[in-house]
DNA sequence: CAGAAAGCGATCATTAGTAATCATTTGAGT
DNA sequence: ACTCAAATGATTACTAATGATCGCTTTCTG
């Protein structure tokens, strides 16, 4: 049983019963304990399950706490960013976030924040989102009102993409846009993997009254697949990792750069 | 049970009765105080409860979610429906699934389906559905197509409603369409409790060569409050626990009853 | 109001799971 | 057959989760 066929063996065992443990795969495949963390790992990575304590669990949806991804992540880079990117949203805004861990980890801040918890009668929070882990974090806030733009799911970013994607994004109007990208090059401009995600990206930035981008400074000087056209990007929320060099290099290009302090 | 499990479970006894206490986790979870209190803590810093003393009430969450996989309804009614739904559909098909919990298990049985698995150019099987859940579940088989109609977000039952999902709808031809529904009856048809949802329902009715009603004996008989105008359903797909009586009155109706076997 | 009882936070030892490293094996391509 | 890279399994040190204990605070009750 080659690797392939593990993971697939894998992701049959979580389709069953929703769940699956290190010792399961340890037992049922043969092999050793060090191999089965690997493989779900590399499975966590492809966001096809999320890792627990012990295993993991199918998808990412809401309820299923994912024990590690919330709490130590605390410190993380990604977390200082979506914590200053939170920080400009104001209550009762029109938000779009776009897939990604970056935004995903925006979402996770936002669906906690303790000022968007009360009841009312207006929804305290809009969100628009192709990310439908992303909705189906949220969803259980049932003070924030959210919108899926619909169409053709991405497996690998669970983003989604496609025509039907962009009928919606034209109807809305947002007060926010936060738009979690591959690469950002101060000269090339942000780029992502696919180029579906990179029309919508830039639609949804369109619609925005600001667009902000989000990446770690892991990202910065990297040029990835799509660029998006149709969009000049004015804004870029990222960690403290940056350097001076990038950071005028933005300037230059006149480009506001948010740095999120470290932790 | 894991910690992952085990703060599910206390957010289905939470949503059970409306609150929880500490020595409920204790010994129907079979852990320590010490620990049902950090879970409850975890959860509070979620804001998925508030902390009481002696354990917590619910916050502002529906937890009542149909996505929880039906993991002790298995061997249910729901289950022989979905296994015969499931039988209709044959490799390469387009399809159609509306959300509930019905629909969800006919989503599990078809992602489980060993002549579905292949991997090869075209998909093996394509879904539209304005169910999230469904969406997160199937994605996580890349041999489907997954295709999600977009629009608001009921979050009682993480079904997308509105007039963006209309639009979408609109523009796609379906095979087959599985309607779940929450009340049948032989004279007034088929209704469920939002009417946002029976305008989507009826809608993909139209667009699929074949609509299929699903609903399990209980439903029969009962009427919820929206009805789904606009379509005329022929075929309804129901468990065992029918009556000749009730059968007869639909034939009379001319409705077809598929009645899954029973377990 | 006083005392008892229950709950809580903090701390610590124990257990189980994990990350990191390295040697060995496997397997694909030449 | 040979080489090299990737995958695997074993070992180690580390970290998270749990349950127990203790002293303190809150709440109940007589």
């Amino acid at each position: 049983m080659n690797r392939t066929e593990r993971l697939n063996a894998i992701l049959d065992l979580l389709a069953g019963s929703g769940q699956v443990e290190v010792d399961d795969i340890v037992h049922r495949l043969g092999v050793s304990p060090a191999t089965a963390r690997r493989d779900l790992d590399s499975l966590a990575n492809e966001r096809l399950l999320t890792r627990t304590r012990g295993g993991a669990v199918q998808g990412s949806v809401a309820y299923d706490l994912p024990g590690r991804y919330n709490r130590d992540d605390n410190g993380g880079q990604k977390q200082q960013i979506a914590l200053a990117a939170s920080a400009l949203v104001h209550k009762g805004a029109v938000i779009g976030l776009c897939g990604g861990t970056t935004s995903t980890a925006l979402a996770q801040v936002l669906s906690t924040r303790a000022d968007l918890m009360e009841h009312s009668v207006r929804p305290t929070l809009t969100v628009v989102t192709n990310a439908i882990n992303i909705a189906a974090q949220l969803v259980v806030r049932p003070n924030f009102k959210i919108m899926v733009t619909g169409g053709i799911v991405n497996p690998r970013s669970y983003e989604l993409v496609g025509p039907y994607t962009d009928i919606i994004l034209q109807k809305v109007a947002l007060d926010f846009a936060f738009i979690g990208v591959n690469g950002i090059d101060p000269e090339v401009g942000p780029t992502v993997d696919d180029e579906g995600e990179a029309t919508v990206n830039s639609l949804m930035a369109r619609r925005a009254s600001e667009a902000y981008m989000l990446a770690d400074s892991s990202k910065i000087g990297k040029r990835a697949f799509a660029t998006m056209e149709g969009y000049h990007f004015h804004k870029l929320i990222t960690d403290s990792g940056i350097t001076a060099d990038e950071l005028a290099a933005f300037q230059r290009n006149k480009i506001d750069v948010i740095v999120a302090p470290g932790a």
